[in-house]
Formats: structure tokens, C-alpha cells, sequence
DNA sequence: TTAAAAAGCAGACAAATGTATGCTATTGTG
DNA sequence: CACAATAGCATACATTTGTCTGCTTTTTAA
């Protein structure tokens, strides 16, 4: 029965709990009780039943492995989906390509349906000005329409493209490059095929 | 008894609990019979075993909820997992802050150490010439030391900033920032506190 | 056509797991 | 000091949950 400082047990408890759920595996009372040594279930038990009266847990009473991090106001908990990566988008087949991708990325899809998004390699410089390198992963809403200043993904001439999109008045619209060195390309509304739009870039160091 | 057609059903039990792992809440057996509507627990357990076999699903025996998302070499499906997101990081009590988080980002964790990791946001516009904007997020490996090159964050006088780390060969070391509005800082090596060094940045627009 | 595989049901058992009660010893505080 | 709060132990019990055996019906393939 050899006591720890107040409280020191319990943060070490808090961490080891904590970091099992980021894990995706929650723990049961027996394992909390291993990983410290204790010789009763209810030594841990009444640890982790203080950091739920703490707000620092949640639990689903009854259910085993039911400790959680608690959702904090406002934002829930992360709705992880995972998102196909396509290596190219072959003349606007987007199912097609979806069908086989080249990976799958984690996003936190708690706004839109899930089988509405997909991701994309970006090549070439041109939108280097909004922070959009070559090599870059850009996770792309589908939709066919934009609005202006939405950076978009569009089917210019069998290939896609990520570009800033402005509508103008007169029927037409300008796909415009983020970097001066690359020349704005101008099309008919109707002839414009937009596969989405952009609502998160990635980059991995 | 209604039937679905073969293997159909067995997808769906797949995504069901892909799903579940993904939110970090592996399900029973009988939840997924339940959620499925099966009237026998074997049902659900027979198409669970039968994806185990098939290399789908992994399976911690005898443990409650203990099927897992397999971690294959190479490109298998992401092993993700949840990173905390700091606000801010009070004078390099990292832990602390790792405390008490923002929220929580999925990240593809299939790399090395996956449980050093968190995310900060990117306060002004010092690195934008590294395609690093204000408002960014930046996932950060924690170490304490780095290599020239290497996008870091470090301690500036009890603050967080992200800069480059450059080394130079008399002792002192450099925190470049991309952009030529800003100064870099020189230190002596000793005195940087690294926290960590940046292996990815995202963007939400 | 016939056999094997697949999909599902029913019921039961055993292990894992959450929960409760009562106890001792230590620490902190008015 | 007295006393409450804290930390921990021991044991028991109830529920949840994984696992098993045997069965029927439909689909697939030899």
C-alpha cells in the first residue's frame, strides 16, 4: 500500500488514459489497474471515477471500455474519415478514380458527407501566391459550381487543375493562377467543368 | 432470414466498424449485430472473423471490443490517430499544455514515434515564403534537437514561433524566418529551446 | 443435380469487465 | 490533537461481451 504525493497518481492516470483513447484503444479499469501496479480494481476505479467528477473524463456507464475524452462545447469529437487520394482524374471520371485510389488520408469530415470528398496531388507552381506549393495535398469538396475567389479544381483542357475562380459578369469566367508568372485562363461559363472545390491544403515535411 | 446478396452486407460491416475505429470507439460484437439488425450475435461474429481472415481486420482475442484496423508495412490503410491541437504553448510547460487542448486533428501516424506528436496554429506571417500562412496549423514532432533545414518550433522569449533552423559551425544557431520583412535570430545553441520540428502543415479554407 | 459455401438464427456458456461494500493506513488541516 | 479527505487493499457480485455448438435456408459452383 504504498502511497504516491496527492494527486501525482492521478495525472499519471490521466496521461496513461488519455493517451490509450488518442490511440483508438480504450482502456479497460483492469488495464489502468495493471499499468500501475495496483493490487485492488477499485484503486484505479475510484482514480479514474475522480477525473470524471473533474470533467477531465467522460464514460458511458455500463459499457466496457467506456471512459472518453469529453466533448468540449462547441466542437464535438473529431469525425475521422478517410478520404481517397487520387493520383490523377482521368477527363473528368472522377468515379472512376475514386474507385482506385492511391491512398487514403484522415480528414476531419464533421461538416460534409464524406463520399463527397476526395484529395489530390497538386502539381506546377502556379498557385504558390495562396500558399499552395507543388507537391501539396489539396482536399477538394465536389461540387460543380463556384463562387468567386474559391479556389477550385477544374478540368482544363483533359486535366485537372487548381485554380482561383472569378466569375464575371459577361458569361465568362477566369481561372486565375496565383502567381504572376503563369497567365489567367479565360473560358465560356458553360465550358468550364469545375470538380470542386478546395477546402484544405496539406503539406508533409 | 432475409439474405443480402453475397459480400454486400460484409462491406458494410467493414466500413460500420472502420468507422467506429476511426472515431477511436471499437464496437462489441453485439453492437455490430445490432446495428445491423442480426438476430443471433453469431451473424455478426461470423462476418467479423471472416474479415479478420481475409486480412481486413485484426483481433486482439478474448479482450471486449478488441478488433482493430490491421497495420500493414507499407501502404495500407492509415493508422490514424488523434493529435492534440495547443493553443498556445505557456513558456515550454509543453506537457501542460498537452493537458488541456484546443481539440484534437486525425493525423496519419503510420511514421515513427506517432505519440510525440501535436499541432499548433501559426501566428504571423514570417514563414510565408515557406508556404506556412497565419492561421495555418503545423503538426510538430516534439524533440529537442534538429537539423539545419529543418522547419522548428522553438521557444523565443516564452513564446512559440516557427522558423527554420539553421546551425552554424561556432556554437550559435539560427532561426531563419521565409520572409524578408522579418529578422532572423541568432542564438547561442544552448540557449534555443527546440520543442519540435514541423512535419506537416494544413490549411482549412 | 448435387455438394459445398455463404448467410443467418437460436441458445448457451465462460471470460472479461464494471460496480459495490467494507476495511486499513496515510496525509492534510483547523 | 481530532477529524476529514486521500490512497489503497480485498472480496464479491452483476453485467457486458467473446465464444461455441447445432441448426435452417439460400446461393454458388462442380
Amino acid at each position: 500500500m504504498r502511497r504516491t504525493p496527492q494527486g501525482e497518481t492521478r495525472e499519471q492516470i490521466f496521461a496513461f488514459v488519455r493517451d490509450r483513447l488518442l490511440a483508438g484503444r480504450p482502456p479497460t479499469v483492469r488495464e489502468v489497474q495493471a499499468a500501475f501496479g495496483f493490487r485492488a480494481v477499485q484503486s484505479a476505479r475510484a482514480h479514474l471515477e475522480r477525473l470524471v467528477e473533474q470533467g477531465r473524463l467522460a464514460v458511458d456507464r455500463g459499457r466496457s471500455r467506456g471512459y472518453r475524452l469529453p466533448e468540449r462545447a462547441g466542437d464535438g469529437p473529431p469525425r475521422t474519415r478517410l478520404v481517397p487520394l487520387l493520383g490523377r482524374v482521368p477527363a473528368g471520371v472522377l468515379d472512376e478514380a475514386v474507385e482506385d485510389p492511391d491512398g487514403y488520408l484522415p480528414v476531419d469530415a464533421r461538416g460534409p458527407a464524406s463520399d463527397e470528398l476526395f484529395a489530390l496531388r497538386v502539381r506546377g507552381e502556379s498557385m504558390v501566391g495562396a500558399g499552395i506549393l507543388p507537391g501539396d495535398t489539396v482536399i477538394v469538396r465536389r461540387q460543380p459550381t463556384a463562387r468567386t475567389g474559391d479556389i477550385v479544381v477544374a478540368l482544363v483542357d483533359h486535366d485537372a487543375t487548381v485554380k482561383t475562380f472569378v466569375s464575371r459578369g459577361d458569361g465568362r469566367v477566369t481561372l486565375r493562377p496565383e502567381n504572376p508568372a503563369f497567365d489567367p485562363i479565360e473560358l465560356d461559363a458553360e465550358a468550364v467543368v469545375i470538380l470542386g472545390r478546395v477546402i484544405e491544403v496539406r503539406r508533409t515535411l
